[in-house]
DNA sequence: TCTACAGTCTACAGCCACTATAGAGACAAG
DNA sequence: CTTGTCTCTATAGTGGCTGTAGACTGTAGA
């Protein structure tokens, strides 16, 4: 019943051929059967796994981090904890972030405000750099 | 007068010793001068330059846009319109990375809490990012 | 049936901004 | 003189892809 070619997969998931042979080739995809002629050949289970990988993708799941709740998954009755730990790491993370880019968005900004034009000798913006 | 060994250097700007020589490689930080021996030799002028570059990375500006900055500072008589875009590119493009940081850490922080535990085949984490 | 063209294949290099490693030589303090 | 820290070069690895080259395959229209 495998039918769908990785054109017709990379349409469904949304995640690009060279993307999608780049995942196998770090086992992130499992290996799929092939036609006589050699392409390879997928079907629903591997859009929907292939889409969940772009969703934590998205949401900047690193690549080991998705492996990690990929594994869990197969084990439907183990407790979910692992799952919160992986996402809260991640959480933690993009606040990390978001606090780093917020203070580099007002020093930015400091600098862009207090430029009132005029020669690069006494340009603002460079003298702030060159502190 | 150069004296200062690219480990004082690295002390005094702030930047490791290989991201030194990595800047050199790259050309963002000339060829100094060296000693008999062959190691590198640095001055003030050179403290400053790198200093410069370390407070724009750390501000995020990518390598290309400093090497735009550090050309424009040779030329003090232009006007600083320059100068100015390439900050406020800049200043646009942490915005950019906050606004979708700030979105995935509430798709995030939702998935988390909908989490009440319980068993991987429930967890509501792992259906949202199979959606 | 022929032709054109889109899709697929493999293998490898390149991107950014470093970081790590190996193995060897140089220099300062005790 | 020894010990330990610096410094040197060259090369490979990081993450997560993207781009390129050159060859093969599959399909739709004339």
């Amino acid at each position: 019943m495998k039918h769908m070619t990785i054109g017709r997969l990379s349409k469904a998931a949304g995640v690009k051929v060279t993307t999608i042979r780049y995942y196998e080739s770090i086992n992130l995809m499992g290996k799929p059967e092939r036609s006589t002629s050699g392409q390879r050949l997928y079907d629903d289970a591997d859009v929907q796994r292939l889409s969940f990988i772009r969703h934590a993708r998205d949401l900047g799941f690193p690549i080991d981090s998705i492996r990690e709740l990929i594994d869990l998954q197969d084990q439907p009755g183990e407790d979910c904890a692992q799952v919160d730990v992986i996402a809260k790491r991640q959480l933690g993370d993009i606040r990390r972030r978001l606090g780093q880019l917020k203070a580099l968005e007002s020093e930015l900004q400091n600098m862009v405000r207090v430029c009132k034009g005029g020669k690069i000798g006494s340009c603002k913006v460079l003298q702030t750099l060159g502190e």
